[in-house]
DNA sequence: CAGTGGTCTAGACCACCGA
DNA sequence: CGGTGGTCTAGACCACTGG
């Protein structure tokens, strides 16, 4: 009866039998999904079995619960997708390439009012500031435009970062709480054109990111990617 | 003892002592988080539901189980979030904004060499393309431009997209099982300046795309939005 | 080998929903 | 009221890891 010999998990069973129907449009979207107990007697399970079955289904969105009522097939109005924003070094060395780093200025610097725009720290605020590219085989695909909190990371910029991405010397140094990011496109400055190697009319993504430790501001980042070069790329599989 | 009166899971206890203890950076990444015999007999419950609380943080990514080892904090070298392509219609909605659309063209159409390209669909197959313009609050943000299987959709082309939008016509239609996209940055084309009513040289957002059914591609969608106008965001809590 | 996590069972109590 | 899902228990067997 059962048609995936392997050790598959009972309840990942359930989870392809019901995602067949609705990937089949067997069961639209809105149609009632069985319920638990009518579940448990068609795979002869125990209800925790079917529960979390059907729970994996609710937390990836593939089905709606309702307390007291039952389960249905979700409208599936948005896409969603994990997109992940990891570390230029391990990204490009699990591709199997070579990163290397050209370190343009790691400075002390106190925020003006240019600086108080694009990061919202406060005018006046002492900071480290750091500008680099990250290359994948020799070729430019990151300006990083860091700044960063010299109260959590006191001694970021006597750091070699030829040999350690600042991403990833933050992350040993303070734990991150919290994050948030901003993600859009721009043309590149002058400067930012000739380190990338690019023209001033190549388009670039461009992102935005703030991370927090425990309440404080640990560094806010801008990192610009010529879209010839890089692209954000994810799936959604029901 | 307990410290959250209401109605709260025990799991969910469980969850935030652990995070609480990620977060204050007490217990850096890689650093043993208690097993779950440890867990059960902290919190007096069943293994079960220590079960649960760890096999959730594992899949938000907090921490790393591995088998017959035990559990660690994981490495926060990626900085991970939901993005979520949302039907323009209802993500203009929300924002308690009007939303218009502009249709450009709707029409029965063989891909040649060019669509070819940027679809990766089959030269000679035969589809439906659109091209229309989405405005949130008489401010184009969005140039739809569209590609749809006949197969699976054959009415498509006589749909009033003033009052439906693609994205939501198509999952009426046909259940999408599965979606992929591309992000990436570039400059409009002409025709595409003059719609979205920016100069060639601003830069946009680009989305690419496809979904399917079944088996078979439904849709593939390149979506540009003015970098000016609109981007994506997105958070991390840890 | 002992310890770990992965899975599963057969019960249970509760809050909620709709008729 | 009966049916539903949300949670929890006290066991169990297994495969895997490490020393």
């Amino acid at each position: 009866m059962c048609s995936i010999p392997p050790k598959t998990p009972l309840y990942q069973h359930i989870k392809d039998f019901i995602q067949a129907h609705i990937a089949s449009g067997d069961w639209p979207a809105g149609s009632p999904v069985p319920s638990e107990a009518a579940l448990m007697a068609q795979f002869v399970v125990a209800r925790m079995t079917v529960n979390r079955a059907l729970r994996e289904l609710a937390d990836q969105g593939m089905v709606t619960r309702i307390k007291g009522s039952g389960t249905v097939v979700a409208q599936l109005h948005k896409i969603s997708s994990r997109l992940e924003l990891r570390d230029i070094h391990e990204e490009i060395l699990a591709r199997g390439h070579t990163h290397s780093t050209r370190v343009i200025q790691v400075v002390p610097l106190t925020i003006d009012a240019a600086a108080a725009a694009v990061t919202q720290l406060a005018v006046g605020e002492q900071v480290f500031h750091s500008i680099m590219v990250h290359s994948e085989n020799g070729m430019p695909i990151q300006y990083e435009d860091r700044y960063v909190n010299p109260v959590l990371v006191p001694h970021y910029c006597h750091q070699d970062f030829q040999h350690i991405t600042p991403t990833h010397y933050l992350l040993a140094q303070t734990p991150i709480t919290a994050a948030s990011y901003i993600l859009t496109a721009c043309l590149p400055t002058a400067s930012q054109a000739k380190e990338l190697n690019i023209t001033p009319s190549a388009p670039c993504l461009m992102v935005l990111r703030r991370t927090a430790s425990s309440g404080q501001w640990a560094s806010v980042a801008r990192l610009l990617y010529p879209a010839s070069r890089y692209h954000f790329e994810g799936q959604f599989q029901a």
